[in-house]
DNA sequence: CACGCTACTATTTTT
DNA sequence: TAGTAGCGTG
């Protein structure tokens, strides 16, 4: 680290001597060191920005510096973690530059990646009308791989879909081999080692001829086409001459070495991010990734931020009590100039029910003093924890949205409706082709594969599925679907109501299959009229698929339309969908041991850690106030119930209780705060007893 | 060969 | 709890 300047520690002078032309009109809404980072030159520069520190509004300023500066906006590549985030800068960065900065190219790394392969991939060897799977359709591929290899008949225990696709998706994006992802994860699969092998090679070849690409692909490809492409390489690295990254803390090496490729010539990089709000290591991430930057581009310099201003400081002392607990860290400690502010509450309930009250009625409150539902947000672990919350609150007529979760796009019904416009874009999509098959009365597995594999035969020339001969008794269905097909590839591409259109035309045979298959048909009929309306909006087929590949909707108010400020509703959200938003109020509910952090990650340190700086993340959303609860006796109805139940988040320990106030709902709604000081969960004899033996 | 029935199991987070 | 693997029937 020799050649690293940290510029945390200098003297006043020193700052003010680095903010070259620091009188200019956009950094005096900055402070010294984010002033600095806006400002700085040519070269890597890692800017570790602890939550509600400005890191955005950094970002910003560092971008309309570049452009104010004569760089080119489309010579700059913004890369963010979310569609939402990157939409959220442009549109703010234009608020302070106007429309100069149109024509930034910013995004996802998957969507950029996506844009790249398709510009770049067929010299590569990827025909550029490859069809995006996502990670439901990577692992039906794999499903066949595994099938087609006589797996599915084995009587072994043999890992799930699921699983072949975690082990292989975590091998690409951080490079561990098979074999230490299957010791260190899955210890009880060591011995398939080969068979994972040939499954995996077996899933590629597939790919491969079906000209599909998966989310892992596009950023392989990528970082291959960077190391192993010189003349791709120069082509692409040369379109832009300044890269910026936000959430650093949630990349892995893969798209570490992404970057290292594209700044080879210049170093012009920039890097925002907080390793104590890294919560994505499932992904592939790894905080050591950030940590690690310094050494992988030579001459970083360091900015830290730690003046917070978003919260109170009697939030940010309880955040900062819980996350000092976490062993491997770049230091810091946020602090904030805002003066008062009631200590975070934390609020034991009796039950889930009492919880859900609690939630409810303090809401309610608040938004009689003023607060609007917008500016409060209930956070949780996972999506399911919110369920008997949802329900009070359809009862009480309160408006919400949900984040994250959101599993429309992965509801069979939808899916199944994709899957015809996917065969249209791709014959040779296989997995569409299967599943369509599979929807047809009469056709089952074997005769799904045979038709596959005669029209593979043909070349997956259009006509061939026409030319199937199916089983009589699947004669009828076939019949429709041929018609369908034909009318849907004889839809002029001109039309832009083309995409909504081939969906009515699809449904047209699908919703009476729909209705054979289901019992509660309503609300799955609405999805596919909101599928509908949203491919309204969309050009072509391809760039719809695509959209809803890479850029899937967030929120239920994503797909009913109106922007975030027209619409006064509460929000739900887990807490990894809340990362890098904020909110007056915040209420974590079910901060339980065992429900967060989850059960399963409590026997694993890496794990551990992960859940606590999670928490982490949930606490420091809050701008103003924080409520903590937790059910005593949420007795589980799910059967491993080994570990510690009915306590409180082991996070909370006793040095963050102390930073908070101790609040018990009262029966009658209101809150008791000065109550007894430990209240104890009292105990149902007969209830344990069951619970014993799971009845 | 498809399909309905039963028993079982695994259960987070997201591009 | 829901999705699915396995099994027996038509």
């Amino acid at each position: 680290m020799t050649d690293t300047r940290v510029y945390e520690g200098r003297s006043d002078a020193q700052r003010a001597a680095m903010v070259k032309g620091g009188a200019r009109s956009l950094t005096s809404e900055l402070n010294a060191e984010q002033a600095v980072a806006a400002t700085f030159g040519d070269g890597p520069l890692l800017i570790i920005a602890g939550a509600g520190t400005g890191k955005t509004r950094t970002l910003i300023y560092r971008l309309a510096h570049l452009i104010e500066k004569g760089v080119r906006p489309e010579r700059i590549l913004l890369l963010t973690f979310t569609r939402r985030a990157a939409q959220e800068m442009l549109a703010r960065a234009e608020r302070l530059v106007g429309g100069a900065c149109r024509g930034v190219n910013g995004g996802t790394f998957h969507a950029t990646a996506h844009r790249l392969l398709r510009r770049f991939g067929a010299a590569a060897g990827v025909a550029n009308d490859f069809s995006i799977m996502d990670q439901g359709d990577a692992e039906d591929l794999i499903q066949l791989s595994r099938a087609q290899l006589g797996y599915a008949e084995s009587k072994k225990r043999f890992p799930r879909k699921e699983t072949l696709h975690y082990v292989y998706s975590r091998h690409i994006n951080t490079g561990f081999a098979i074999d230490d992802i299957l010791r260190d994860e899955y210890s009880q699969f060591v011995d398939y080692h080969d068979d994972f092998l040939k499954i995996f090679a077996d899933y590629t070849r597939r790919k491969g001829e079906r000209n599909l690409v998966d989310y892992d692909d596009l950023l392989l490809f990528w970082a291959t086409m960077l190391e192993a492409a010189p003349s791709i390489a120069e082509r692409i690295a040369s379109l832009y001459d300044h890269v910026l990254v936000d959430e650093y803390q949630d990349t892995n090496v893969l798209q570490a070495r992404i970057l290292r490729g594209m700044c080879r010539r210049h170093s012009n990089i920039t890097v925002v991010g907080d390793d104590a709000q890294s919560i994505y290591s499932f992904r592939g991430a790894s905080f050591r990734n950030i940590l690690d930057f310094p050494r992988q581009f030579p001459g970083t310099t360091i900015i830290a931020l730690e003046q917070n201003y978003r919260s109170t400081q009697p939030i940010l002392d309880a955040s900062n009590t819980l996350i000092s607990r976490a062993s491997e860290r770049y230091t810091k400690t946020l602090w904030t100039k805002r003066s008062g502010g009631e200590a975070p509450w934390l609020v034991t309930a009796q039950d889930e029910q009492q919880q859900t009250r609690f939630v409810v009625d303090r809401i309610l409150e608040l938004h009689e003093e003023g607060v609007p539902l917008r500016e409060i947000a209930v956070l949780f672990r996972a999506g399911y924890m919110s369920a008997d919350l949802e329900i009070e609150l359809t009862n009480r007529k309160i408006p919400f949205e949900k984040w994250g979760g959101l599993k429309f796009l992965e509801a069979a019904h939808v899916k199944d409706v994709l899957a015809f416009l996917r065969i249209l874009e791709n014959p040779r999509d296989e997995v569409s082709w299967y599943r369509i098959l599979m929807l047809l009365p009469g056709i089952g597995d074997v005769t799904a594969r045979a038709a596959i594999d005669l029209m593979a035969q043909m070349a997956w020339d259009s006509r061939a599925f026409g030319q199937y001969r199916v089983p009589a008794r699947a004669r009828d269905a076939h019949t429709q679907l041929v018609a369908l097909l034909d009318q849907l590839r004889a839809t002029p591409l001109v039309d832009m109501a083309s995409v909504s259109g081939d969906i009515a035309r699809v449904r047209q045979l699908y919703d009476g299959l729909l209705r054979e298959k289901y019992d509660r048909v309503e609300p799955r009929l609405a999805d596919l009229d909101q599928l509908q309306a949203i491919a309204g909006g969309y050009p072509s087929r391809e760039a719809f698929l695509s959209a809803l590949a890479l850029e899937p909707p967030q929120a239920t108010q994503d797909l009913a339309g109106g922007s975030d400020e027209e619409r006064d509703v509460l929000v739900l959200s887990t807490a990894h969908s809340a990362k890098g938003k904020e909110w007056d109020a915040v209420f974590l509910i079910w901060a339980a041991d065992g429900w967060f952090p989850m059960a399963r990650a409590i026997n694993d340190d890496e794990e551990l850690e992960e859940e606590r700086r999670l928490m982490y993340v949930a606490l420091t959303r809050a701008r103003n106030h924080l409520a903590v609860t937790c059910p005593l006796n949420s007795y589980s109805t799910r059967r491993s119930a080994d570990y510690a139940i009915d306590q409180l988040s082991r996070f909370l320990d006793r040095g963050v209780r102390e930073k908070m106030e101790r609040v018990v709902p009262r029966m009658d709604g209101s809150v008791d705060r000065e109550p007894e000081p430990a209240p104890s969960a009292p105990i149902d004899l007969r209830a344990l007893l069951r619970g014993r033996f799971g009845a």
